[in-house]
RNA sequence: GCCGGGGUGGCGGAAUGGUAGACGCAGCGGUCUCAAAAACCGCCGAGUGCAAGCUCGUGGGGGUUCGACUCCCCCCCCCGGCACCA
């Protein structure tokens, strides 16, 4: 019955290439952005085009993103489904710098080998029309464009601060993409330099940031990552008036001001840029010295610190606090200073320890000893005065009450989140479009005159000067103030990377118009993003910086809504024995080879059967035979159902219980119990052969059509349906239809399972009891004793407690 | 340390208060074959029993409930993120 004869074997090399071929001049694929009538923006994230290609982590966004958007356009919508590259940034041109090629050779041939020999064989839908690369001049004429908006609104801001240098990449890092003191790129240990630098005041919007995550429809893990990044906390800041010192007064920032009482020592921020003026005199030469042998190290000593001499004077008890300096305390958080606490706060604590300093319970709590570890529960406030016997919350509240009457302290709020630095001293990024004039200061280039080409310059290595290598180029440096005319110098630095990505997503349903950055209209119809499905490798800096340009050109009137992206779902990271995939461990899996022996429909199917889509798995290779039967056996069914349909009761309550099966996992992302449920469908139909119904075969074809997108093309024209598979109607189900008729109830006494019996689907508890009692087994058990309690749950169990 | 997500057969996983182990891999047995492969069919948590069955079993310990993989408390381990943020 099921080995069929005169079905020729399944070749899916032949099949998915003439598919990709017809597709292709049909333009089955291509979407019209003017014209669509239910669009659907399904997004996920581009790739920075490197020399590895594509591995098995890139084609786990791409299929699921791909099977979501053949899902939606099965049910009606017009889904138009881009890609692009990142083609900017420094781990192109880190790599063109290693094999000694120009990153614009680089560059161009990796985006054809991505476009040509992987996306356009994976079976997604992209329409190429749409492509956008960012390092294209059409392109990051735009980025140059939107810096520009931003720069005019005064969210762009040209400032000295500290920086992270990294000394073997030679450029300035973002604090985020510095790991625990180290290049995540090279591992260098990052070092401290004063530049002036260019920042996006990403901190203006944080509190709004915050506020609208509550509105989103994304995973929960990436919204918790964006509340932890932005880091609010509520507290107060507390004036100290300062004796022996430059500095008349600090101001610190606490989210306990109920320890107040508590505070035996203040700390400055050792890298804190006013250091000195905290300094009593007589100790500058000795903290001088102090600070240019400071071990710099990587894991934090709560014991480093020294005694800067001067005293402050504490708000309330007017007692005299010895005032120290430490690099334990940042300067770039809060005011840089601090009340130290030693009694509740762990850090506070080593120090004191550290120097002989004194630790005072403020918070009582039973069974607690600050002198053994400091204590930052809840309790009781003592050693405070008149507030003893407060407890914490209540203690806060005073003590800020009255620091106000003095005008020595008011509640406040402060955020983790950092501006954005964008500059970088590279060279393979847009240049930053302004121009440095001795008479007019900064001056943006007018938007007529973009993009500032990136010059084409022989040796691109970085300098390790502070200057980008653009600097070099004198006669693209020197130019005219175009406001006065006057001689002047463009600015050399080119922005991040992550500039260049915090946009795309605009540039797409546009990317075919080169007079506007976006269109208004089109902006209007396709924005926000509906799906976007990408990882939670991103789920802080891409998203977060995304979400802020979007919010000022909406701010700015450039776009109509706040918020870039309505739905946004990380899909889990793929493993392989265990381990993050990645090139230095050498565990990457290549998906071409995999594409070329059991075909993309196979593998993009095994793929999503891996595990559950949002959760991730470990990547092994058995198991990819079990698909390959699937989708074989679904080849000879679909071939052998017979040509008529048969109005049969049984067989269209499982086809629609199938159908409702298949339709909810896919529009939960349940790809791998999804396929599980097509494969006992699959099953069903290849135990009837000849006598199957052409109508289930239909369905099973297209409720497949998501996952294997070749195949059931070809299968749907072989059995002589017309037009596209991908264009049909997704099967509607009826919800009544769909449910069971039959119920099997298991009959438990006190709990354990003793026998069970079918019955009608919605049999009452009082008709289950009833036939359960009847059950021989049950009777024998039961003998003469009566259940002293009966539990029957229609459709479910009959419990007898005896 | 803090914040997420997890821990279920030999393996990947299913089941979010109601018959644990769907689906798949591997393994074992069978059909077909001269034979093998492929394909297809069946079995497949552990212990015990001739068997019907019984007992145990979802990281460990406690609890709630007629009933717990599922809810609550404590602990252990793995993965991811953050980490001197006051």
């Amino acid at each position: 019955m099921s080995t069929q004869i005169g079905v020729a074997a399944y070749d899916h090399t032949s099949v998915e290439a003439k598919w990709r071929r017809l597709w292709d001049a049909r333009g089955t694929n291509q979407v019209d952005v003017e014209t669509a009538q239910h669009p659907f923006y399904n997004l996920t994230m581009f790739p920075y085009p490197s020399a590895e290609g594509l591995h098995v982590g890139h084609l786990i966004p791409y299929a699921g993103a791909d099977i979501y958007g053949r899902w939606r356009r099965m049910h009606g919508d017009t889904v138009f489904q881009p890609m692009g590259f990142d083609s900017f940034g420094i781990h192109s041109e880190n790599y063109a710098l290693r094999i000694g090629e120009h990153p614009t050779v680089t560059t161009a041939r990796a985006i054809v080998n991505y476009r040509e020999n992987q996306l356009k064989k994976i079976g997604s839908m992209f329409d190429w029309r749409y492509e956008v690369a960012t390092s294209d001049p059409a392109y990051y004429r735009w980025t140059q464009w939107i810096f520009l908006q931003l720069f005019k609104a005064g969210l762009a801001e040209r400032r000295a601060g500290p920086v992270n240098w990294c000394p073997s990449c030679l450029t300035v890092l973002a604090d985020e993409q510095v790991e625990q003191g180290r290049c995540e790129r090279c591992e260098s240990v990052v070092e401290t330099r004063t530049l002036t630098q260019w920042y996006l005041q990403i901190t203006r919007y944080a509190q709004e940031l915050l506020d609208a995550i509550d509105t989103l429809d994304w995973s929960e893990s990436t919204k918790t990552m964006q509340r932890n990044w932005i880091g609010r906390s509520e507290g107060a800041l507390i004036t100290f008036g300062l004796k022996g010192c430059k500095q008349p007064d600090v101001a610190v920032f606490t989210t306990r001001p109920d320890t107040l009482f508590g505070a035996t020592l203040l700390v400055v921020g050792a890298d804190h840029p006013d250091l000195l003026d905290f300094v009593a005199p007589e100790h500058k030469v000795e903290v001088n010295r102090w600070l240019r042998t400071m071990p710099k190290s990587v894991e934090p000593d709560f014991g480093v610190g020294i005694a800067l001499g001067s005293t402050a004077i504490h708000p309330l008890s007017g007692v005299e606090l010895p005032v120290f300096a430490a690099p334990y305390v940042i300067s770039g958080y809060g005011t840089g200073a601090i009340m130290a606490v030693p009694g509740h706060d762990e850090r506070d604590h080593a120090f004191a320890l550290a120097h002989g300093l004194p630790i005072v319970e403020v918070i009582h709590s039973d069974g607690v000893d600050v002198q053994q570890s400091a204590y930052s529960g809840p309790g009781v406030m003592i050693h405070s005065g008149d507030l003893d016997g407060l407890p914490v919350e209540e203690g806060k509240r005073q003590i800020v009450a009255r620091l106000q009457e003095k005008q020595l302290g008011e509640v406040t709020v402060k955020y983790k989140l950092r501006d954005w630095l964008i500059s970088r001293q590279r060279y393979w990024g847009p240049p930053i479009p302004v121009i440095h004039c001795g008479r007019c200061g900064t001056v943006p280039v007018p938007e007529d005159q973009l993009p500032v080409l990136l010059p084409a310059i022989k040796d691109i290595r970085p300098t390790g000067t502070g200057v980008s290598p653009l600097a070099t180029m004198e006669e693209w440096v020197n130019v005219a103030c175009p406001q006065c005319g006057s001689e002047a110098r463009r600015e050399t630095d080119v922005s991040d990377n992550f500039l260049d990505s915090a946009w795309y997503f605009l540039r797409y349903p546009s990317a075919r118009q080169d007079d506007v950055a976006f269109d208004p209209d089109l902006t209007r119809k396709w924005l926000p993003v509906d799906m976007y499905i990408g990882g939670n490798e991103h789920a802080v800096r891409h998203l977060l910086y995304s979400r802020f340009v979007m919010r000022a050109l909406h701010e700015l009137g450039h776009v109509d809504v706040s918020e870039p992206f309505t739905r946004f779902r990380a899909h889990g990271l793929i493993t392989k024995d265990g381990m993050k995939m990645s090139k230095s461990r050498g565990n990457v899996v290549n998906p071409d080879e995999y594409i070329e022996e059991h075909g993309a429909d196979v593998f993009r199917t095994y793929l999503m059967f891996l595990g559950p889509y949002t959760e991730g798995g470990d990547y092994r290779d058995e198991g990819i035979r079990g698909i390959t039967r699937f989708i074989e056996r679904v080849w000879r069914v679909a071939q052998t159902a017979a040509s008529g349909d048969v109005a049969e009761e049984a067989h269209e309550r499982l086809r629609h219980r199938i159908i409702a099966r298949v339709d909810a996992d896919i529009s939960h992302l349940r790809y791998n119990t999804a396929i599980a449920a097509l494969m006992e469908f699959a099953r069903a139909l290849d135990h009837e052969g000849a006598a199957a119904r052409r109508i289930d075969a239909c369905t099973l074809l297209q409720l497949l059509a998501p996952f294997a997108p070749h195949v059931t093309e070809e299968l749907w024209s072989r059995i002589g349906e017309e037009g596209s598979i991908h264009d049909s109607h997704w099967p509607e189900h009826d919800p009544g239809l769909a449910a069971a008729q039959r119920v099997n109830i298991a009959v438990q006494i006190n709990g354990k399972l003793r026998a069970s019996f079918d019955v009608d689907a919605g049999t009452s508890g009082v008709e289950l009891e009833r036939l359960a009692l009847e059950v021989p087994r049950i009777v024998d058990l039961l003998g003469s004793s009566r259940p002293r309690k009966v539990i029957a749950v229609v459709d479910r169990i009959v419990n007898l407690v005896v």
